[in-house]
DNA sequence: CGGGTTTGACCTGCGC
DNA sequence: GCGCAGGTCAAACCCG
């Protein structure tokens, strides 16, 4: 992984929260119990941090994905909010940032600077512009497939990104964890897949989507955890540019595109994963023994851009 | 027939 | 430079 592969920890929905959300700290409240284990913690008690009614726990997750039910009560009550993408940006320069990459690419290499939510399923995020050098790359691909046999074409427009040191940027990445036996959760959006490859290490193939509007550049990706085949793993990439197909007619079509999947009442907390997960540093941190807390001290200073992936539990 | 899925090939980046 | 793994493309196929 490269530097320019860099990630960041970041809500699911700080764009959207960009006026709500300063860059001034971690605003994520985590369980006060430093032994929290989401496998153990009652459902209850997470669906009810403030004593929620825990009905909700059975809001479809593509209702709350759009914000509709308790989100804003949720929010509050974990005192969610988001991050300028000027704080992400921001991020994207610290050292920490590798792993965070690493670990939203499921590769296995945390032992140095590792993530600052170890054993923690969290959203990652990167920041890179991926366009450019995206749109260059299919250029190539493009003058290959046409016939184009010009090397020197290839060659200067190879030359002409390395030369200008444009790093290849990603959209921001939000990965969360569903406990679900369906794949391909709904949240709203329509989406076209386009990829399946075999994961290492993993039985289970990850499944490549792109969001079917027109100019929206979304991506998701879907994995099955090894460790754990009740769990599924999705991993959002950019922010939609439009409404959600499910929405328009809704009360939420009144609300902006979400980049995301909005926090649910029914999704688990960081903290969550299975310990030493096959994918390795989406949960694991070598530092951090499972006898260990999973939530570092001060998470205002370590989580500056964070957020995490939730566990959903379908119901 | 249009839109989505499958799947093998290809590209890219990284580590050794 | 090479091999590996992740990511993407696009032709072929499927389905309503």
């Amino acid at each position: 992984m490269s530097d320019e592969d860099k990630i960041n920890y970041s809500h699911p929905y700080d764009r959207d929260h960009r006026n709500v959300m300063g860059s001034e700290g971690f605003p994520f409240s985590f369980p006060t119990d430093l032994n929290f284990d989401p496998f153990t913690y009652s459902h209850h008690q997470l669906q009810n941090p403030t004593g929620l009614d825990h009905h909700h726990s059975q809001m479809s997750f593509t209702s709350f994905l759009h914000g509709d039910a308790e989100y804003n009560t949720l929010s509050a009550a974990f005192d969610l909010s988001c991050l300028s993408s000027e704080a992400v940006h921001a991020v994207n320069n610290s050292s920490s940032n590798k792993n965070l990459l690493e670990a939203a690419g499921t590769t296995n290499s945390a032992s140095e600077n590792p993530p600052a939510t170890p054993n923690s399923s969290v959203s990652f995020s990167s920041s890179e512009a991926v366009i450019e050098e995206d749109s260059s790359s299919k250029n190539r691909r493009d003058l290959q497939r046409k016939g184009c046999e010009d090397g020197d074409v290839m060659k200067s427009t190879k030359l002409k990104v390395k030369k200008k040191g444009e790093k290849k940027q990603r959209e921001p990445r939000v990965a969360f964890m569903t406990k679900s036996d369906v794949d391909n959760l709904e949240d709203g959006y329509r989406w076209r897949k386009y990829g399946q490859k075999a994961v290492k290490n993993s039985p289970f193939p990850r499944s490549y989507y792109r969001c079917t509007s027109q100019k929206c550049n979304v991506k998701k990706r879907i994995e099955r955890s090894f460790q754990d085949p009740s769990t599924v793993i999705t991993t959002y990439e950019g922010q939609h540019n439009h409404h959600s197909p499910a929405t328009l007619r809704g009360s939420a079509a009144m609300l902006p595109p979400l980049p995301f999947p909005r926090l649910a009442q029914n999704f688990l907390f960081p903290n969550t994963c299975p310990q030493n997960h096959p994918n390795s540093s989406y949960y694991s941190h070598p530092n951090i023994s499972p006898e260990q807390p999973q939530i570092l001290p001060d998470q205002s200073s370590l989580f500056p851009n964070m957020v995490s992936s939730f566990l959903h539990k379908h119901i």
